[in-house]
DNA sequence: ATAGATTTAAT
DNA sequence: TTAAATCTA
């Protein structure tokens, strides 16, 4: 009789309350990771989070041999290998922590449907600060809204302490059969895009730990320099709580304990708490406009060349816009992107380029080492104006002051080096000020007139939530 | 007691 | 515009 831990997105040893459980049964403990590329549907691991992933699971299995043990691999849909593990290796408990991804939650209930007698399925909670679902609003309903929900959240807070790794794991008499992780394919071969990635991360629980203490003596400085790009004013934390490979716990405790004025941080992490309660509300929300009328929204069709030019051009960092560009090279050097120009990038797109946000969600899922379905989602309908929590369409981002006040010069010159030579303010704008290099494109489009064609367009759908067939006429004629 | 109206505030 | 809390009949 032994006992199984289902590792997902929580790749760690410590304060991991199914691995401490399944210990604590006192029989054999055999933990599994299972590669499952059907039961997200779309929603698959993009590829960098595939290279993440390669490197979390070493770690995790390092680890895990340091404790007298080792971590099986599985490749399938998820529910199914499990309960044919189960059976294997007559298991009678499979420990795992509680996803909310909506696909997730489908397999954890169709694994209880399917499970040998004589297995029970237990979920622990973990992967957040509190169970979503479980902060309510004064009539017992849920948040909509980020500053109610932090509000109702922090009275909960501080969350239980971390609990440490068992010291040592027991393993099974023999361990059943395992994949070999580099028959999987998770990392790039020709051409090998992951070199800024490998110099740039340390996936696993230990680059974890060391990115934590690294921020902490940063942390009570976070609220003036989070929206600094071109210095390290953020955790850098984000893929490795993505994976799960620190808990929000530990991370909690530590910023409490590091002292100072840590609200600003803390509230960030409950960002990340706010987006799982909206997905739990909204299974769809990736997919789905919150508010209806985006439903009718005239956004520009991929099917045109011109717009699949102006989306390339976005994603590879070619719009003329050198804070905008700047991010997209950054986003596919390293996997990640500072959340200041995330911000800026994701506006551009929508509201420049008139391109329906569900496109730019892709593309960060694709190629984000931090990709999570929560976030993505919520984040990119909020910078949309659709989503529940309101940011005003009509908001339209000005991408060179924005650049100019978050003072990006330094990091234009980091990731744009056709640009490297312009001082400020030059380089926040080139091409105004009679500066800009023959190899660094032109606009993309005007500001001005950006701006202009965004609010025509959302003023088809600003009255009624229904088109308004004149307008969009006009709209088209005008292109 | 509670549905409905009013107020407040929203990265 | 809309969510959430508060007030009111």
């Amino acid at each position: 009789m032994t006992t199984i831990v289902w590792f997902r997105r929580d790749l760690r040893l410590e304060d991991q309350a199914a691995l401490l459980a399944a210990v604590r049964r006192g029989r054999p403990v055999t933990p599994v990771y299972i590669l499952d590329d059907e039961t997200p549907m779309h929603r698959k691991m993009g590829a960098a989070s595939r290279w993440w992933l390669r490197h979390s699971l070493k770690a995790l299995d390092d680890a895990l041999r340091a404790r007298g043990s080792r971590l099986i691999l599985r490749r399938g849909p998820a529910h199914q290998v499990l309960a044919q593990l189960a059976r294997e290796v007559g298991a009678s408990a499979i420990h795992c922590l509680r996803h909310y991804e909506p696909w997730w939650r489908n397999a954890e209930r169709a694994l209880q449907d399917i499970l040998p007698v004589g297995t029970a399925l237990i979920r622990h909670e973990g992967l957040y600060l509190m169970p979503p679902g479980s902060v309510k609003t004064g009539s017992g309903g849920q948040f909509k809204i980020y500053t109610p929900f932090w509000r109702a959240l922090a009275q909960h807070m501080p969350p239980a302490a971390p609990r440490p790794a068992p010291d040592t794991i027991p393993s099974p008499e023999a361990w059943p059969e395992s994949d070999e992780i580099d028959s999987w394919g998770l990392l790039p071969s020709t051409p090998d895009w992951a070199g800024g990635m490998r110099d740039f991360w340390m996936p696993g629980e230990t680059g974890a730990a060391k990115r934590l203490d690294d921020f902490l003596p940063r942390a009570n400085r976070y609220q003036e320099k989070r929206n600094l790009p071109s210095i390290p004013g953020t955790s850098f934390l984000s893929p490795h709580m993505h994976f799960g490979e620190i808990s929000p716990s530990t991370i909690w405790h530590a910023a409490m304990d590091a002292g100072g004025s840590v609200e600003t941080y803390l509230k960030e992490l409950v960002w990340r708490e706010y987006a799982a309660n909206v997905i739990l509300q909204f299974p769809d929300y990736g997919v789905r406009n919150a508010r209806a009328a985006f439903d009718h929204f005239p956004w520009r069709d991929m099917a045109n060349a011109d717009v699949q030019q102006d989306y390339v051009r976005w994603t590879k960092g070619l719009t003329g816009y050198p804070i905008v560009d700047a991010g997209m090279r950054e986003l596919w050097a390293t996997g990640w992107m500072h959340n200041r120009v995330r911000m800026i990038a994701a506006s551009f797109l929508i509201k420049h380029l008139l391109i329906d946000w569900r496109v730019g969600e892709q593309w960060f899922w694709d190629t984000l080492v931090d990709a999570d379905y929560a976030s993505n989602a919520v984040n990119w309908q909020w910078t949309a104006g659709s989503g529940v929590d309101s940011n005003m369409f009509v908001r339209i981002m000005a991408p060179l002051s924005q650049s100019e006040k978050f003072d990006a010069g330094d990091y234009i010159r980091r990731w744009v080096p056709e640009l490297a030579h312009l001082s400020d303010p030059y380089i926040h704008d080139p091409e105004e000020y009679g500066v800009r290099p023959a190899n660094y494109p032109t606009k993309i489009i005007g500001h001005r007139a950006a701006r202009e064609r965004a609010l025509t367009a959302y003023a088809m759908i600003k009255e009624s939530g229904s088109v308004d067939n004149e307008a969009v006429a006009g709209l088209e004629a005008a292109e």
